[in-house]
DNA sequence: AATCCGGGGGC
DNA sequence: GCCCCAGGATT
């Protein structure tokens, strides 16, 4: 058979079968998926899906974990500080989920859980991929996800190296079990991150083998194609450490880069300008004596690489308990640079 | 459609 | 190093 007849005769009520039996069988025990296929726990899942944005399941299962035990429920998320939130999420990454979490907590306390796909997708940090997931899992609504495992099974099964984002929900939706909207939704993305993975995909146990083209080329992993990604860009910064691991000032992080977070008081340094220059701007800033540059931290994240001069300063600003601030990897760098000194000092290295 | 937003796993 | 991860918001 070849490539053009496969993909129009993919049989589909036979694909769903067989997707659903190999879930039924080997599906993933998670924590999330307590209580009725179909009618789970919209509080949980909400959480859970946001958490899963980006993160790996292995990785999400800790934080998952201490977040429900913090927050049980959406009410007490809602009454919660907002700092107290960004602490459960601190070395999570992508801030903002931390920050719509509790800002959407508080518009259902107030106006009620939405029980729709739509309902869902009016609430803020809550795209097409969480409504999608909210809706199926909790409410049995038949909306079919798209996430990164979906794209990479279906462009395999399909054998289509360049999906877009329409094709994909598009195929999506014509295979989706409108049956069992929530377990086939489940059944795709454990198949995609147990079998179906992006390197080395185990064919030879897919339930869907017989009609996958990608496997039929013999290459399925160049389905899809990687995608382009932009550059890493440097961006230059100064921090000043007033205090010590322990105690030191602190400020809140403005603006989209680690929004919401605390951190050592810092500016960014213009193209070409010299440290110097910045850290007379940010200890004019702060009414602070600037010292010795204690060194130099760099933080690599997806599309920025941070290059961080700390500098120590002295000043008569409060200085407040570390560690119960939520901070980000870097500003955890930036404070150990002291012990490191301590330890170069006295020749422990 | 592109770009930005963290941090880590796995190779 | 590179690619990827149960994506969303913004432009």
């Amino acid at each position: 058979m070849n490539a053009a007849l496969a993909q129009q005769a993919l049989p589909i009520p036979a694909v769903q079968q067989a997707l659903l039996t190999w879930f039924d069988q080997h599906g993933r025990a998670l924590p999330w998926r307590l209580g009725e296929e179909g009618a789970r726990d919209p509080y949980r899942v909400w959480v859970a899906e946001i958490l899963l944005q980006q993160t790996q399941v292995a990785r999400g299962l800790v934080y998952y974990e201490r977040f429900l035990t913090a927050f049980p429920s959406v009410e007490a998320l809602a009454e919660a500080p907002i700092d107290a939130v960004l602490k459960a999420w601190e070395g999570c990454g992508y801030y903002a989920r931390a920050r719509n979490l509790h800002k959407a907590a508080g518009m259902m306390v107030a106006g009620g859980i939405p029980s729709t796909y739509a309902g869902w997708l009016a609430l803020p940090g809550v795209g097409p991929y969480t409504a999608a997931a909210v809706a199926s899992l909790a409410f049995n609504e038949g909306r079919a996800v798209n996430d990164g495992n979906v794209r990479r099974v279906l462009a395999r099964l399909y054998g289509e190296r360049l999906p877009t984002e329409p094709w994909v929900q598009a195929r999506a939706d014509a295979l989706l079990d409108l049956s069992r909207p929530g377990a086939f939704n489940e059944a795709v993305m454990d198949l995609g991150a147990t079998i179906c993975t992006p390197k080395a995909p185990r064919c030879k146990v897919c339930p869907l083998a017989a009609w996958c083209e990608a496997r039929a080329s013999g290459e399925p992993t160049a389905f899809p194609a990687p995608k382009v990604r932009a550059a890493v860009r440097d961006v230059g910064a100064v921090a000043v450490l007033i205090g010590n691991e322990q105690h030191a000032v602190l400020e809140r992080r403005e603006g989209a880069l680690l929004g919401g977070l605390m951190g050592l008081p810092s500016e960014l340094r213009e193209p070409d300008e010299a440290g110097a220059k910045a850290l007379a701007r940010l200890c004019a800033r702060l009414n602070a004596t600037p010292g010795a540059l204690l060194g130099t931290v760099t933080h690599s994240m997806t599309h920025r690489r941070i290059v961080l001069d700390v500098y120590a300063a002295q000043s008569g600003q409060a200085r407040t308990p570390v560690q119960d601030a939520a901070l980000s990897r870097l500003d955890h760098k930036a404070l150990g640079l002291l012990a490191a000194r301590r330890g170069s000092l006295f020749g422990v290295e």
